[in-house]
Formats: structure tokens, C-alpha cells, sequence
RNA sequence: GCCAGUGUAGCUCAGAGGUAGAGCAACUGAUUCGUAAUCAGUAGGUCGAGGGUUCGAAUCCCUCCGCUGGCUCCA
């Protein structure tokens, strides 16, 4: 009996010897169409794969992300043979699959031109046709080595050198050999539908002081269609990509005389970052939050006891005022710490929680400034929050509640939640680390978030939930944060008289729900597709009078509507009402009143709708009180 | 910061050693029009900045600045 195991496969279980093979067992189920590999305790395998535990398999099919993961993986192989044959001499790195497509990393010491990429994808395209075998084959490790080190791919003798077992697990096809545990397609044949996106630079095992590398990034598809449509869908999110939305909507932009990563809201988007600020505001004050008001800068000295100048990379360097050094601020915390320290606290202030939209400024590197959502100055939606041991537990899950119902006014639905753990270094005790962990870990449970966990990601003073939204090209950005800081309390001396009359250390909570105004914005405006929600729109109604002649009534109906605090604009232009229309859907305005001389005669409007269309003629009244309606109760609809 | 690409009118782009171009937008005029572009005219540029090669540079070379993709995904 030892010798058997339990497998469960495709809703059966069976008991199979020890030592069979996936394909074996395959072969006795009536299966349509044949798989492509197999998924074991969330590992793909192929269908070689021995058995030798009982396990659940789940087979893995071309329609399925697995199996898109494996035609990637096996495309970036066949991109990697088309390299070699070109320029020999190539040492190969690595070349995993990834979300949307595959990159394979190479060492040679010219760059790869865009012509060379065309050549490479024609190379691709013929190795495909020659139909290729992709051959699994098991070496021990010494002869793996001697195979890779005889065509001079050093790389890849290190990789074996540091992962391979006894036995190597290499795949073939045709003049190229890799080392790699697959699972792979059976022949090039299979590879049809592919492209080459791009190439940048990469490091060897991501180390700045190590090999430069070049990568090169590519997708693949099993249908033809499937590939069209992703690089239609990529065509498309370029089009609502913030950076061009922004300026064409006149909301911000970027002037190179002033600075990179330096921000201009114009009016349109100020009054956005307005009505933004206002409703946060508010809901902070609803939530028990007190709101304060600190300084851009500070003597250098507040950083030394900080630790910031120990610690923190994106300073910027201090100037003099006086011949005393001070250094303009990366970060409020300090500030909200001196406000903690100006008198003497007791159990009964706590919880303390105070919030700002803090303006800071860090030196960010200039390869990853990007649009609003990397830059060198913003404002943080930020607070600190003071508490005593007990209070730890509900002011995270407080925070958390706030955050969802800050997300979800603005329709976020989708974003990912990390759970980031104790680094290596780190300062605190370890008591102290496990409390916060569980608590941050118990509101995401009580709360029934789905989260990920990020196993030593959080930062050296304390562990963190973050939560990342995606922008219009599927990149996340992280914008909520919740930290917990075993640093700064002990650094000031931070402490509270307890009921004891003793004196203890406050917890203390750094958090920013939308984490900057800026990334905010920007991810705003493409989530939005720039079709602001009416509450959030700039200009809410344009009116549209159809000639010169009834320019009278458009201009009092645009009264009637100010009256009521809507944002209105009247297009008194000389042009055809088709004209006016146009543009006012161009600028994404939600309401366009059409007046012409039969409105003006029987005193109503004509509404259309921004992406929805003519919606006929409407009493002003009934107009007014719905648009008042969707502004106050922050609707993500234009009609009701 | 590093690798590669890129920078011409407000926007989208053409020009690739020999006098800076188009469309849209802007402005002026005509047209008075019913749900995504009426017609005509006018104006607009140190070709990102600085240096060099040349009789002559938007174009070739160098330096700097900005922007774009990536540098996290691990055989």
C-alpha cells in the first residue's frame, strides 16, 4: 500500500504507483484536446513530471492564464535562439514569462538597435515555421555545466552552479539549449502569434553595481486575434494615459524651465484638487481626526534626531539660514512629533490623530520620474496617529474603513493589498514587531480584505499594509499606506502618563490614504478616462446657444445655474451648434443645454449627455435639481 | 543614476548639409445654422540648450537638459 498515491485529477480521484507520470495518467482520461502541462501546489509542470506524493493536479490548457504562461515562456526560448544564431557570441541571462508577455535577458557588448529587434522577430517567425522539437533532457550537474561552459554562457553556469540539484533540468530545440524547469511546448510550430514589444536596460540579478544586461520584451498569443486585440487594448490606454489627458484638458503640466518632477495645477485641475481636499477634509473630521499645520522646513538638526539623515536617501541637500543648516522636509512625521511634545500627554489624550496635507519634497532619480505619479514635490494625504498598546487593533481597522469608503466614493474597486513583514534590519523590539504585525493582519481579516503578504518588505521601523491601484497600462502605484513606526517614538522620547501614573511609549501610526494629491490625480484622470464624475467635473453644464440669437436666454439660464453654485460656461462662439458640440464633448464637459429659438419660446432646455447623447428637451428646473442631486451625493452617474 | 529611444508652431507630424512646411487650434471677416469639424483670410518657430565641424547645420559630432520604455517578476 506505501507504494500508492492519491491523485485528484479533473474532479476524480485515483490511486496510481508511485513514480508514475502525469502523461500516464492523462492518457486514461477521455480528455478533449490535448494539455499543455500540469499545476501542482500552484507549480506548473509539464506532463513528464513524476509523481511521487499524493497531490492534486490541475491540468492546464492554451485558453487559460497557465497556459498563456507557458507559451510565453517557451516564446522568450525561441527569441533567445533566434539571438544566439544572430549574434553568436550573446551570453544569455534569464527569461521568465510575465503578466502580458515574457523578457529574456542577454550580455553583448553593442546594444541591440530597433533594426536588430526586426531581425530577431524575423528569425522567430522562421524557426517557427521549421517546427522545431522542444526536447526536455536530464543532465547531471557537472555535464550541464561542461555543456554551458563549452558555449561560453557563463551566466548560465553560474545559475547551475547556484540552483541545480544533482540532476539539471535543461530544455532543447534545435541548435539551443537552456537551462530551465519549463514547463515548455512540445515544438516551435506551436509559437505563432507573437511579437517584439521593446528593449531596455537591466542588471544581472537586479544589482546596480552588477553586469549591465539588455533585456528584451515581447508577447505572445495562440490566437491571432487575441494578439491584435492586446495591442489594440495598449494603443487604447495610451489615449487615456494621464500625461496626455492632463495638458489636453488643460488640468496640469510639466515645465521642463522649472524642474522635473514639478507640478502646475492649472485652474481646471485645482479646482478638482479642491473639491478633493474639501471632502477629505470632511471625512477626517467626521473620523475623530484633528486637522494641523506645519512648516516646509526645518533645522538640520530635527533630521539628525530623526534619523533621516541617517536613513532616508531622497533628501535634498540643506541650506543656510544665519549659519544655522536647515533642510526642506521629505516627510511630516517629525512635525506631527513636535506638535506631541509641546506638552505633557496622558492616557486620556489618546488616540491622538492628527492630519495634513503635508507638501514634501524628495530628490527622486531622473530615470523614474513619471508623469504625476513619480515627481520631486507633492502633497501627502497624511496623519499620524498616537495610541496607547490597547488602542492599537481599532485604530487600524478605523483607518482601513475610512480608506475603502475613501476608495470607493471615487469607484475605485480593484486594487491589490500587501501586508509587508519585518525586514532583516530593522529597529524595535521583536514583541513590539509581532504585535503590529497581528494587528494590521487581524483588521485584514476581520475586515475579509483578500491581501497578499510581502515577506520582509516592510520598512527598517515598522510593518505596513499597502494598498496599490493600477494606471491605464496595468503598472500599480502604491497609494494607500499604513505603517507602524517603532523608530520615531523612541528617537523623541515619546511618552504618555498612564492610569498607572507610570510612563509608557505611544504607538504610533503613519498613514496616507491617497498617499500624494498628485498620484492621485493622475491615477484619477485615468480612471476616470477623463470623464470627471459631476461632482468632480471642472465644468459641469456648457451651454450651447444654436445662433447669435439666443445668446440672451443661454446667458440667463447660465445665471439660474450659477445661482445654485453649478459650474457653467456659456459658448457664445460663431460657429454651428455641431461645432460647439463637438468640442464640448472634447472637453469631456458632462452637460451640454442646447438653446435654440424653440427653447427660448416655450422656456425649457435641450439636454445631451457627455458619452451619452441627445437626451430631448427638459424642464430647467428638473435639470438643475438633478445635477445638484448626482454633485451632493458624489454619483459616479450622469443620469438618473 | 544606468541601457535604449526621442525632442521642429499651442497640438499631431513632414523636412535628413543649400532661404523652416502641412493639418488642427488661435486671431479677423463672412455665414445665423438643431446634436461630434461652414468658408475665406491673418498671424505664429533662436528647429530643447550650449559648443564644434563646414563657405553654409533643424540635418553631422560633443556636452548638458527634458521626455518615453525598462531596470520588481528569477533556471
Amino acid at each position: 500500500m506505501e507504494n500508492l498515491i492519491r491523485i485528484e485529477i479533473n474532479d476524480s480521484s485515483l490511486l496510481v504507483k508511485k513514480g508514475t507520470k502525469v502523461s500516464e495518467i492523462i492518457t486514461k482520461l477521455n480528455l478533449d484536446g490535448k494539455p499543455l502541462g500540469v499545476k501542482i501546489n500552484g507549480e506548473l509542470y509539464d506532463l513528464d513530471f513524476v509523481l511521487n506524493d499524493s497531490v492534486k493536479i490541475d491540468l492546464i490548457f492554451p485558453d487559460s492564464e497557465d497556459g498563456l504562461e507557458i507559451l510565453r515562456h517557451s516564446t522568450a526560448h525561441l527569441m533567445a535562439q533566434a539571438v544566439l544564431q544572430l549574434f553568436p557570441g550573446t551570453k544569455t541571462g534569464i527569461g521568465p514569462p510575465v503578466e502580458n508577455g515574457f523578457y529574456y535577458d542577454f550580455y553583448r557588448d553593442k546594444p541591440f538597435t530597433p533594426e536588430d529587434l526586426e531581425k530577431i522577430e524575423k528569425r522567430m517567425r522562421k524557426l517557427s515555421k521549421e517546427d522545431i522539437p522542444i526536447k526536455k533532457i536530464i543532465l547531471s550537474k557537472k555535464e550541464a555545466i561542461e555543456i554551458f561552459r563549452e558555449k561560453g554562457q557563463d551566466l548560465k553556469v553560474e545559475l547551475i552552479e547556484e540552483k541545480g540539484g544533482d540532476e539539471v533540468t535543461c530544455y532543447q530545440q534545435g541548435d539551443f539549449i537552456d537551462f530551465c524547469l519549463g514547463p515548455h511546448l512540445t515544438s516551435t510550430s506551436q509559437i505563432k502569434y507573437f511579437k517584439i514589444l521593446s528593449s531596455s536596460g537591466a542588471y544581472w540579478r537586479g544589482d546596480e553595481k552588477g553586469l549591465r544586461l539588455q533585456r528584451i520584451y515581447g508577447t505572445a498569443f495562440f490566437k491571432k486575434e487575441d494578439l491584435d486585440n492586446y495591442l489594440h487594448s495598449i494603443e487604447e490606454a495610451k489615449k487615456r494615459d494621464h500625461r496626455k489627458l492632463g495638458p489636453e484638458l488643460d488640468l496640469f503640466s510639466i515645465n521642463e524651465e522649472i524642474g522635473a518632477g514639478l507640478i502646475l495645477w492649472h485652474p481646471k485641475g485645482a479646482i478638482i484638487r479642491k473639491l478633493i481636499e474639501d471632502f477629505w477634509k470632511e471625512e477626517h473630521l467626521k473620523n475623530g481626526y484633528e486637522l494641523v499645520y506645519t512648516p516646509h522646513i526645518a533645522r538640520l538638526d530635527l533630521w539628525r534626531q530623526s534619523g533621516h539623515t541617517q536613513f532616508y536617501e531622497a533628501m535634498y541637500p540643506p541650506m543656510k539660514i544665519d549659519e544655522v543648516e536647515y533642510e526642506i522636509k521629505p516627510m511630516n512625521c517629525p512635525f506631527h512629533i513636535m506638535i506631541y511634545k509641546s506638552r505633557q500627554r496622558s492616557y486620556r489624550d489618546l488616540p491622538l490623530r492628527w492630519a495634513e496635507l503635508g507638501t514634501v519634497y524628495r530628490f527622486e532619480r531622473s530615470g523614474v520620474l513619471h508623469g504625476l505619479l513619480r515627481v520631486r514635490g507633492f502633497t501627502q494625504d497624511d496623519a499620524h496617529i498616537f495610541c496607547s498598546s490597547e488602542q492599537l487593533g481599532s485604530e487600524i481597522t478605523n483607518v482601513i474603513k475610512l480608506t475603502l469608503k475613501i476608495l470607493k466614493t471615487f469607484g475605485f474597486k480593484e486594487y491589490e493589498i500587501y501586508l509587508s513583514t519585518r525586514p532583516e534590519k530593522f529597529v524595535g523590539d521583536l514583541k513590539d514587531w509581532e504585535k503590529a504585525t497581528n494587528a494590521l493582519e487581524n483588521s485584514l481579516k476581520k475586515m475579509e480584505l483578500n491581501y497578499k503578504i510581502d515577506p520582509g518588505e516592510g520598512v527598517f521601523y515598522g510593518p505596513k499594509i499597502d494598498i496599490k491601484i493600477k494606471d491605464a497600462l496595468g503598472r500599480a502605484w502604491q497609494c494607500t499606506t499604513i505603517q507602524l513606526d517603532f523608530n520615531l517614538p523612541s528617537r523623541f522620547n515619546l511618552t504618555f502618563i498612564g492610569k498607572d501614573g507610570a510612563l509608557h511609549r505611544p504607538f504610533m501610526i503613519h498613514r496616507a490614504i491617497l498617499g500624494s494629491l498628485e498620484r492621485f490625480f493622475g491615477i484619477l484622470i485615468e480612471h476616470y478616462k477623463g470623464n470627471f464624475p459631476v461632482w468632480l467635473a471642472p465644468i459641469q453644464v456648457i451651454i450651447l446657444p444654436i445662433t447669435e440669437k439666443t445668446n440672451d436666454y443661454a446667458l440667463k439660464i447660465e445665471d439660474s445655474l450659477k445661482k445654485y453654485g453649478i459650474r457653467c460656461e456659456t459658448d457664445l462662439r460663431n460657429e454651428k451648434i455641431s461645432y460647439k458640440i463637438r468640442d464640448a464633448e472634447k472637453n469631456k464637459i458632462p452637460y451640454m443645454v442646447i438653446v435654440g429659438e424653440r427653447e427660448k419660446k416655450e422656456g425649457n432646455i435641450s439636454l445631451r449627455v457627455h458619452t451619452i447623447g441627445d437626451k430631448g428637451k427638459m424642464e430647467l428646473e428638473k435639470f438643475i435639481e438633478m445635477v445638484i442631486n448626482l454633485d451632493k451625493n458624489k454619483s459616479l452617474e450622469y443620469i438618473i
